[in-house]
RNA sequence: GGGGUGGUAGUUCAGUUGGUUAGAACGCCGGCCUGUCACGCCGGAGGCCGCGGGUUCGAGUCCCGUCCACCCCGCCA
């Protein structure tokens, strides 16, 4: 049944035609988009990636019109044609095609296509599980088409960009080596060496630096990273990094280059943000978001009020503060309309994030003041604290006590769910911040050993070297993360360049020096042979188009997402495979 | 691994206290229609109510289990 193409030969993209092309000849290759059948007088509107263009079909031409009938929606066409102005009355002012129209005088059916499962031509939501299995119908649809297209202008900005400040771009292996620190590997068995397996990067780390140290200078890599964790809408198996390495960088070095960077990616959505960012210590983040990624759209910062209960009748937050712990709280503005319900409904929503309790003060609008705890606290008391903390005629104190990173988390759950509902996450504000000297190691219980927060190869802030023997867990690490609206869209350290102090780390970690051999041998051998300083980040690339496009999820900006069990609907990935291709990689199946 | 929400026509959804023949819209199929553009009008087809078990005279509805999807915690240096 299909048509083949033969010598028709596409003129003008479906998008393309305007008044100025009336009276030409045209070619139009593409998908039915619609068709409106009126009887004697049909049109269908032909769709390509670049737009839709309207093509219609009279009766005076019986053969053709015939044709013409048995087109259905998704169906490839030709339309061969001219171009004729529509009449005044009959303009689409919703196309930019829409003064135009093409008189058909030749029709190729170059495919039919099944009623496909779900709509491309309207936005109707469909239900991402169906989307994911027919995901080439969903890339038809404008909503991906529109995300794809920004991705890849945002991707060859990028590249232009670091192109135009003297970056290399070089590949580095996707087959490579295991290392024991970090993520779950993705293992690759080894045909040639029985029982020995390559990992997939989870990210290029390792390669970047010895390319500092191959001279290469300033290095970037658009590039895929692979983690065998469990997923979330910011989070796929297998994602994109835009992965940046230079020499001779400073902290401020790195934030010099991206910061300029981001103004031209943000440029490619028509925003002017501004620069530089605002820098956060980390121990300010937490303290005042209970976040390492706080969104700072909503304000609403935590405030400690500890000392105002030192000393307070209030028995049960003394006790806590006398016993090391905190009172913490923020403050929302204009909750004159939330009613005691709605506060109820806040004590629940803290206790089911954990917190023992919710105390809360407010200033109606006429300046009366009420409170959870007026009686133990007393109204002068109260005032003190709606005063303390600046709460205005209208505003609500939440306050919850308890051990200090506990607290701030919980108020920084809080504050999101609250600033949700009262619609302060606006998707087009874009509020973005720095987060900087993180602590280097942090305590794992579990293995009863300090381990790296970023990585093992992230230098130590100078002031701090001193203090790694005697006080590990307060050594800052030159390691930084650009957050933006409450997501972590990179991150990055200044990396040690001396080989004793990276044997120094190791130790630390309790990562013995034949351990270390083992696993990083390579790159401790090549730091011995003049390893310049250097530094660098990783953006998520996917995140950060899914902020570009307004998306909750990077699975709208990503052309073949997993689900959440890390499963491919449309190839039906990850499957079993033959006994013999498991048989030559020396694989066996346990049961 | 844990918690939450959902699964009914191709799609998006409704379905009362457990009650007799499970509905709507869009889509699909057929017919009519010469200026539509979400065309309109008329007619029609389409259902393992995710799957398995249980309670009951009777289950889309209640109970148990299970699978799938999404969100969150853990995890993600």
């Amino acid at each position: 049944m299909a048509e083949q193409l033969g010598d028709l030969t596409r003129t003008h993209t479906c998008g393309a035609l305007r008044p100025e092309d009336v009276g030409a000849d045209a070619v139009l290759l593409g998908w039915v988009h619609r068709v409106r059948d009126l009887g004697g007088l049909l049109f269908v509107d032909i769709r390509d990636r670049a737009g839709i263009t309207q093509i219609v079909f009279d009766k005076d031409d019986e053969a053709l019109m015939a044709k013409a009938k048995r087109l259905r929606s998704e169906f490839v066409i030709g339309a061969a044609g001219h171009v004729r102005r529509r009449s005044a009355e009959t303009v689409n002012p919703k196309l930019p095609t829409g003064e135009v129209e093409i008189v058909v005088r030749r029709l190729v059916l170059l495919n039919e296509a099944k009623t496909p499962p779900f709509t491309i031509a309207d936005e109707t939501p469909v239900s991402e599980d169906v989307r994911l299995k027919y995901r080439y119908l969903d890339l038809r649809r404008a909503q991906l088409q529109a995300n794809m297209g920004l991705r890849h202008r945002v991707t060859m900005v990028i590249r232009r960009y670091f192109d135009a400040h003297g970056f290399w771009e070089i590949e580095t292996p996707i087959l490579t080596k295991s290392t024991p620190e970090g993520a779950r590997d993705y293992l690759v068995p080894s045909r040639v060496h029985p029982g020995e397996f390559y990992a997939l990067p989870q990210s290029p780390q390792l390669f970047k630096q010895i390319l500092m140290i191959g001279g290469v200078d300033r290095y970037v890599q658009i590039c895929r990273c692979f983690r065998d964790e469990d997923l979330r809408a910011d989070r796929q198996p297998e994602f994109t990094q835009v992965d940046v390495e230079m020499s001779f960088a400073r902290p401020e070095t790195i934030f010099g280059m991206i910061e300029p960077l981001m103004r031209e990616v943000f440029a490619v959505i028509g925003r002017e943000i501004a620069t530089p960012f605002q820098r956060m210590a980390y121990a300010d983040a937490m303290a005042r978001y209970g976040s390492d990624k706080p969104d700072l759209r909503p304000g609403m910062p935590i405030q400690d009020i500890r000392e105002l209960f030192r000393a307070s009748s209030f028995r049960v937050f003394r006790d806590i503060v006398a016993n090391g712990g905190t009172v913490r709280g923020f403050v929302v503005p204009d909750a004159a309309g939330y009613s005691g319900t709605e506060v109820r409904a806040l004590e629940d929503e803290a206790k089911s994030l954990g917190a023992t309790g919710l105390v809360w003060a407010r200033r109606a609008a006429d300046g009366a003041i009420t409170s959870s705890v007026m009686k133990a606290l007393g109204e002068p008391a109260v005032a003190q604290l709606l005063e303390a903390t600046g709460v205005q005629p209208g505003g609500l104190l939440l306050v919850v006590a308890g051990e200090p990173d506990t607290a701030s988390k919980l108020l920084g759950q809080l504050r999101l769910n609250v600033a949700r509902r009262k619609g302060l996450l606006k998707p087009d504000d874009y509020a973005f911040a720095w987060v900087v000297d993180f602590p280097l190691l942090a305590w794992d219980a579990g293995e009863q050993r300090y381990v790296s927060m970023h990585h093992p190869f992230t230098s130590p802030h100078e002031d701090d070297i001193g203090r790694l023997e005697a006080e590990p867990a307060e050594v800052r690490a030159k390691a930084y993360d650009l957050v933006l609206n409450g997501s972590e869209i990179g991150g990055g350290s200044i990396r040690i360049h001396d080989a004793d102090l990276q044997r120094q780390i190791f130790s630390l970690l309790n990562i013995s020096a034949d351990e270390a051999k083992l696993r990083f041998g390579f790159f401790l051998d090549a730091l011995e042979y003049g390893t310049p300083p250097h530094g660098g980040i990783a953006l998520g690339l996917d995140r950060l188009c899914a902020i570009l496009t307004g998306e909750s999820s990077i699975r709208e900006v990503i052309a073949f997402p997993k689900t959440a069990a890390a499963v491919d609907p449309m190839s039906d990935a990850p499957s079993p495979v033959d006994p013999k291709q498991l048989r030559e990689l020396h694989l066996a199946i346990k049961r």
